[in-house]
DNA sequence: CGATCCTCCGATATCGGAGGATCGGTGCCATATT
């Protein structure tokens, strides 16, 4: 028996013993293999078809501790129980909201853990990573590995420090995942977190059970009546993507008002309890629509939506094949429909314009740090003084990064250019992804082929409900489409989870 | 970029319209205040 025939039969038996499944699913296999060889990995496999046992099946096989890096805090709590479930007790994160003592409690009993959830952010505080230091990393896992792109540049500066925090911890192998990611931000992420010969375990992003509509209207007004025409006669549960917070909550109004659905909104303005308890309710069938900023999504894994609305459209194609891809996860039939107006190009484009300082608060910024009126000592005060000058967060964090990476003998002044460089290279980036968007709006050809186009994947078979420019039978679909009562009953734990869910209030800590 | 909110003006008391300014999405952490 070869090394790789010996591994295979011990992951077998620990999917079979702790996780209760008989057999892997496509794509597991082959990156728990590169893994347990010690390979950096990346793979793109959608959501659902089992990436986290990629990583915590080698967390068993291998000594040492498995980090992984997530980017919220309700994932990395929706992980941490989804593990206890399984019996797993040696598993914890590691966040802002703990409580210190209990906080430093985890990381003087680091060696005893099998798996570590934390944000980016947390990796950058010294005491996590002197502790860090001290115990051996079995694996590097950076969950939903689009966000290095996606915000490590701008957003999320912190996510652009990882191959520095994996060198400094010794340079453990590394396992990249995400369920989306374009050609670019595949190269970006095995560039960003320093990846070497990774084994690239790729999927296909079509999802073929999901029939798409796009459709262009006047203004806004039409826009609107249209949406409510479709909202007559959808399948439920649905969610529909609105670009402001304030569209959410006027159509889950709007919703509620003529049609009588149970609606909710849900954005990133809200408190963090009140975004849990929407979730929740969404997830227990108490809400047939939910309308969202693109805030919404990320780690649901609910199989029976049935519709995904945007009213309007996300600004890029990476985006909009996530939002879509949580339809139907069953396997089912479920539909996607994209309404747009000519003004709603603006949004987009005054996002990115946002995201980053204009030339003149560059220079000006510049030059008041080298003519010291200005100040990095203080990261708070620096930033609080450029938001009350009207600068966006993430334009003053851009200016507090890139100020801050100044080599001693220079001066703030000459940094002009490469910040104007940076932001140039950026803003391209970002506005050929909204071009690409466009241009599968306006497409009158296969919007199926165009998108599959766009991941260099070719169509095989076209599905009987492909798309718009397809023509699909709409009455027929319609039809196809499971339908779900409205006042289904909630769902109740069986006594296992009831158990689980006990057990896990008796072992919370006290503090 | 444009919807929307704000301010100001006129003219006479409640409001309409012009013109300017602002806003718009994603989340971690820390720290100061309630």
């Amino acid at each position: 028996m070869n090394s790789n025939q010996r591994f295979l039969k011990q992951a077998q038996t620990i999917l079979k013993k702790q996780f209760g499944h008989e057999q892997f699913r496509p794509g597991q296999e082959e990156i728990i293999l590169n893994v347990l060889n010690g390979k950096d990995v990346f793979a793109m496999m959608p959501t659902g078809s089992g990436k986290s046992l990629c990583y915590q099946i080698p967390g068993y096989l291998l000594q040492g501790t498995v980090l992984i890096i997530s980017p919220l805090l309700s994932l990395m709590e929706d992980q941490v129980h989804a593990l206890r479930l399984t019996g797993e007790k040696n598993v914890r994160t590691l966040n802002g909201l703990m409580h210190p003592l209990e906080r430093s409690r985890v990381l003087r009993n680091l060696r005893s853990l099998r798996f570590l959830y934390l944000s980016p952010e947390m990796l950058r505080a010294p005491a996590v990573m002197k502790a860090l230091s001290k115990i051996t990393i079995a694996l590097f896992v950076v969950d939903e590995a689009h966000c290095v792109s996606q915000w490590g540049h701008d957003f999320r500066p912190d996510y652009m420090h990882l191959a520095d925090i994996r060198a400094q911890l010794g340079q453990p192998p590394c396992l990249a995942v995400t369920a989306t990611a374009d050609e670019h931000v595949r190269h970006d992420v095995v560039r960003s977190l320093n990846l070497t010969h990774p084994a690239q375990i790729i999927m296909s992003v079509d999802r073929k059970n999901i029939a798409i509509i796009v459709q262009k209207t006047a203004n806004q007004e039409e826009k609107t009546e249209r949406l409510f025409h479709l909202l007559e006669k959808a399948p439920y549960p649905g969610i529909i993507y609105c670009a402001s917070r304030d569209w959410t909550e006027r159509l889950a109004e709007q919703a509620k008002q003529k049609l009588g659905l149970r609606t909710a909104f849900y954005h990133g303005g809200m408190a963090s309890i009140d975004r849990r308890k929407i979730q929740n309710q969404f997830l227990d069938n108490q809400i047939d629509l939910l309308c969202c900023t693109n805030a919404f999504g990320m780690g649901i894994n609910k199989p029976d939506i049935r519709l995904i609305v945007h009213f309007h459209f996300p600004s890029s194609m990476n985006a909009y094949l996530q939002e879509i891809g949580r339809a139907s996860r069953d396997g089912k039939q479920g539909l996607a429909v994209l309404f747009y107006t000519k003004s709603d190009e603006q949004l987009p484009e005054g996002f990115i314009d946002g995201n980053f300082p204009s030339d003149e608060t560059l220079r000006r910024v510049l030059l008041q740090l080298d003519q010291g009126t200005r100040s990095l000592a203080d990261k708070n005060e620096f930033m609080n003084v450029l938001m009350e000058e009207g600068v966006s967060e993430t334009a003053a964090r851009f200016l507090f990064e890139h100020a801050s990476e100044k080599p001693m003998q220079q001066t703030y002044s000459s940094l002009l250019d490469p910040c104007r460089m940076r932001i140039k290279e950026r803003v391209a980036v970002q506005v050929n992804d909204l071009s690409i968007m466009k241009n599968y709006l306006e497409t009158s050809s296969c919007r199926r082929r165009f998108y599959l186009q766009v991941y260099h994947e070719k169509l095989q078979e076209k599905p009987a409900y492909c798309c718009d420019r397809c023509r699909i039978p709409l009455s027929e679909l319609m039809q196809k489409i499971p339908k779900k009562k409205r006042t289904e009953p909630l769902r109740l734990m069986d006594w296992k989870q009831k158990l689980a869910a006990l057990f896990q209030e008796s072992e919370r800590s006290p503090l």
